[in-house]
DNA sequence: GACACGGACGCAACCGTTTGCATTAATGGG
DNA sequence: CCCATTAATGCAAACGGTTGCGTCCGTGTC
């Protein structure tokens, strides 16, 4: 039913690759022709049929932005951000939700990659030698994760859970808790070993918990562990988590940051709208969705996988770039000075 | 670089034709044939291509996704929902965010139209007659709107609104406010038709506040204005401004629910994280990400755009389902009995 | 033993574009 | 006036699949 390029052809009197051209090459088109053509496109409604014409270009003109969770504040801002980047290269982008699940995670980048090309891959839950095989079946930049030899931006969450710490240790405490991310998170990881690091640094004890749901819930969940711990402050692994977490303190009548400091990771807008408002550390979420997709452009247009290219000759100086972006810590009123010793309910 | 159905026809020593059945057909070839043809396939990692595959068959097995804000916490469960009911059914959705625009909104379903089987329009803030236009060229479910002969999944604001006024006039509040919601928000205009009515009703008087953008930024900027209004209960468009409102007032010296009520919509899983926790009207959806997910496998089941499909003869039923889904008031911390008079800051 | 039948597979057209090349007409130079 | 050049357009082969139809072969029936 919607028109085809036949369908203009027919309706202006030339071959379907004038139209063609009048589309994509117009200063081969004669203008009176292309007038003319193009008035017979708008008549008919006419609209070049992309999966189409990528079939032969090799350019979908799409790429797919791959996130574990869109419910988590954190990332539509990246979202957003990847998108009006990619609208102005007159590209459009596709998000995809995996549930923190490591096999949905799989399945949709092949899902996606005919369609797309290229893959956002953020803060993925696969094994890193999955990402590098995925990666040579369409280009693929990650953010939030190294992966030696290919494309990456990350954020400097190891500097930030340091400085979170020494924030903390500045204010007495000794006695540290960190609420560990999910399992095959690199953020995790590095948060873990930074913090940690840290804390020996500054003779203060670090207790690990986890890993975790990255959410609220999981927050929430670990309440009961985080005060029978007996610690006084608490690094999580993201806002999400300390919300929930200082909740579930409430909830048990420990109050923050009176009885126990909490900081948390992202600078989530809602860390801003909660009491006590959430000290954290801020990752640049908007910068790392439009470096990312600028990445990834560049990538595949040093590299074209068009159909008809001679062969990708260009050899595998894989431009691999790994950019690291810095974090900040924002300190607000879910942290304080560590409470009077042998006053607290714990009775360590 | 990647396999064609090609290669893995060379590698097996078949006809493609036959290496296309063993994955859209597999009655139709001989079991030694297939075992062999999916051994060469997973050999060579061969995966057909979903959109040459759509260029013939006409359905690409993508549905697109088109909201207002991903960033508004209201999209991303009723997102998640229709991913995993699309999942089921085989299909993938892509996600698109138009910032409110209206005119990014309309390039984006067209940009969608051919490389998905249907669009599902979330909030739209076109006019009707332009959604009627774009449902002329893909098919189209709309969310949260009613449109005349096109199927649609609604919520009952006005239900909800009602609920939530009589609610403030149980509690005694005469004198109230209606945050509006955006311009060209068919949600809007029915809370105010319904809000207004039940104020009316019971002898209450309603203003009416706005258009405003539906954040919590666009609440926050209505806090000077609702004080000076001297109402002592405010029903806002949506969970944001409601939060963003009490902020606002906090920041002005006046305290919710003690000096001012304050009721939302939507429920976002962030209303119960504030303090006051948010009385709001709990809005269903999960259920209209799933229901609009079926209707629109439903409709193009029904009406087949198959390339070589014999003109879809089957006349103009349009099924135009409508189903309208039902609201439930829930009733936290941010209402509460009004004010005894004269002892307020607003002199009135 | 002729025949109908059905299973398995090949053939080739087709989906809606793009693009290298051939063709044609118009133009300019000598 | 002829030839080379250029601009504008047509031609047809791709891209990676799907599918109606035809062919071939083996089997069972009368």
């Amino acid at each position: 039913m919607p028109a085809t390029i036949r369908d203009v052809a027919r309706a202006s009197g030339v071959h379907i690759s004038t139209v063609s051209r009048t589309f994509s090459a117009p200063h081969l088109v004669n203008p009176e022709t292309r007038v003319r053509v193009l008035a017979c496109a708008e008549d008919l409604g006419y609209r070049p049929n992309r999966a189409a014409r990528a079939l032969i270009t090799g350019r979908t003109h799409n790429i797919g932005l791959i996130v574990a969770d869109i419910a988590n504040p954190f990332f539509p801002p990246l979202i957003k951000a990847a998108e009006g980047q990619a609208r102005h290269r007159d590209y459009h982008v596709f998000v995809a939700d995996t549930n923190e699940d490591p096999v949905a995670e799989e399945d949709l980048v092949h899902a996606l990659a005919k369609q797309v090309d290229g893959v956002l891959l953020c803060s993925p839950r696969m094994s890193n030698s999955l990402i590098e095989q995925v990666s040579r079946e369409v280009p693929v930049v990650v953010i939030n994760r190294q992966v030696a030899g290919l494309p990456c931006v990350m954020m400097d969450v190891g500097q930030g859970a340091r400085a979170a710490i020494e924030h903390l240790l500045g204010l007495g405490h000794r006695r540290i808790a960190l609420l560990g991310g999910p399992r095959g998170s690199w953020t995790a990881r590095e948060m873990r070993r930074a913090a940690t690091a840290a804390a020996r640094g500054g003779g203060a004890e670090l207790t690990v918990l986890g890993p975790n749901q990255p959410t609220e819930t999981g927050g929430g969940a670990l309440a009961e562990q985080v005060r029978r711990s007996g610690v006084t402050a608490v690094l999580a692994y993201n806002d999400l988590m300390a919300i929930g977490l200082i909740e579930g303190l409430d909830a048990l009548g420990s109050r923050v940051p009176h009885d126990v400091s909490v900081v948390g990771v992202d600078d989530i807008a809602l860390s801003r709208l909660t009491r006590p408002k959430l000290t954290t550390v801020a990752t640049p979420t908007a910068v790392a969705g439009r470096t990312a997709v600028d990445m990834l452009l560049q990538l595949d247009s040093d590299a074209p996988r068009g159909a008809r290219g001679r062969g990708a000759a260009t050899g595998d100086r894989r431009t691999t770039a790994q950019v690291m972006l810095q974090t900040e810590l924002v300190v607000r009123d879910s942290t304080g000075p560590v409470p009077a010793p042998g006053r607290d309910g714990t009775g360590a």
